[in-house]
DNA sequence: TTCTGTCCCTTGTCCGACAAAGTTAGAGCT
DNA sequence: AGCTCTAACTTTGTCGGACAAGGGACAGAA
């Protein structure tokens, strides 16, 4: 008969992880601010009385956590983590677990139409005026697919950042992250993808500008429909996304 | 006149970080698959041909992103990234920024509404099983606000599952894991709150039991409409998300 | 067979050291 | 005085070596 439980397990964690875990605490509850200093390595040395290799361990655990960045000349200090680095690491978990073309479509329709109702309920005269900008921009760069997609994705951010819903701009990153890539193949692909794509974002400014909620949500849906057609040109939905975000999500990592 | 570009810019990472590089690639590549183990730290000394301090560096950035993990006995194995343990750094974030319990419920209310819609449509007999089970269970705590909490965030993730969705059940959990706390004040402060919350779940396993997608969309906006009156009884909607995430955010981490 | 002691290996931590890059302070010049 | 340029000083990234604690394997004892 095993012995009844008297003890409870004790919480044993590594060093680093404590190191990790007050740094993060003095954050998340505003006693450090985004932007403060946190000390040099040498100064956390002394006060967590630890080792440097220790206090460095733990600094890299909140580095990647996106908690704590350095500036310019490598010294250490607090900051806002950003969505776009958060969410590429979402991307690579959707990779790794093989999501399919068609789980993205879909998720997708239902984030980009949420975010479209948002901008046309509160999208601010300043939005108009990026997502104006970036409609100009798109335009002028409407036959290098490459330059196109990456203004097609900057269009889909500036729009869930019209929605003024910080969650919603959050969750539909990853999914986008992963949308990306296959924007440029289908432009590249299909000779009408580029202006249409354009036209789309064009109607979508429009419908913002006089609060048009239908127009909205029907060409947001149009708009995805035309990705949908476009890529099932050249692969299907059911295939599972693959190592082609793999050089974009790196090379965004070191910006 | 400036001289005519020779030569590429460097890529100067320090040592740790093209460790770490080097390994992720090597995982999302899939030469690596998740249960793989990787070397000891001796071994990786070996083949970069740098100091283990430095090994030790890059693997803690890893283990931050949850691609690698070390089992029982600490020796290091690839591992596919769970998405509560990345969804916590999201809701860290979301609480850094700020953002209102508004946001929250706005998007939640599209994203909730969306996995029942796919739970309806593909929901299977085993996520029915298992939704039947959180019910009974639940039925159980009915009294017990905290217990009831943590089954009414289980019951979400499981209807999200049966979504079949991925890339879904992702974006859901960020927030979702900012709603769990405060479940159990509301259930806590309003008298009626755990039985018609466990009602709800009743009628959403009905609906996905009879794939009847309206019934599915109508309990889940009144489930969280539920949610907001009583969430309004406390506390603003306008308030930002605060501490008290923190609690159940770090014990989360320890599992 | 099951328990226990021992050995080896790995990890977590520490110490000390050094080169490169950035920072600061002061000397020197206008 | 104000500016520039150089020389210390700091800080980070990396290295080598060291040691204790603890898991796993294996042999021997009950």
């Amino acid at each position: 008969m095993p012995l009844a439980p008297l003890f409870r397990p004790i919480d044993v964690a590594p060093a680093y992880q404590k190191v990790a875990d007050a740094i993060e605490r003095e954050i998340v509850n505003g006693r450090i601010k985004p932007g403060d200093p946190i000390g040099t390595e040498h100064d956390l040395v002394r006060q967590f009385g630890v080792n440097r290799s220790t206090i460095r361990e733990g600094i890299r655990v909140l580095e990647e956590g996106g908690l704590i960045r350095r500036d310019s000349s490598r010294r250490l200090h607090a900051c806002l983590p950003r969505y776009r680095q958060l969410a590429s690491r979402l991307s690579r978990a959707l990779v790794l677990h093989e999501v399919t073309f068609r789980e993205l479509y879909e998720a997708s329709m239902t984030l980009e139409v949420a975010s479209i109702e948002g901008a046309v309920e509160r999208g601010t005269g300043e939005n108009l005026a990026e997502l104006a900008d970036n409609l100009a921009r798109s335009e002028a760069v409407v036959g290098d697919p490459a330059m196109l997609a990456e203004c097609d994705a900057e269009f889909h951010v500036l729009i869930a950042k019209a929605s003024q819903n910080r969650v919603l701009q959050l969750a539909r990153e990853p999914a986008a992250q992963l949308f990306y890539p296959t924007t440029e193949m289908i432009v590249t692909g299909v000779a009408e993808g580029g202006p249409r794509l354009v036209a789309a974002h064009r109607h979508l400014i429009d419908a913002i500008r006089h609060r048009d909620r239908e127009a909205g949500v029907l060409w947001t849906r149009r708009h995805l429909q035309d990705w949908r057609r476009g890529f099932e040109k050249i692969a299907s939905l059911d295939r599972s996304v693959e190592h082609m975000y793999m050089e974009h999500a790196q090379a965004a990592r070191r910006r």
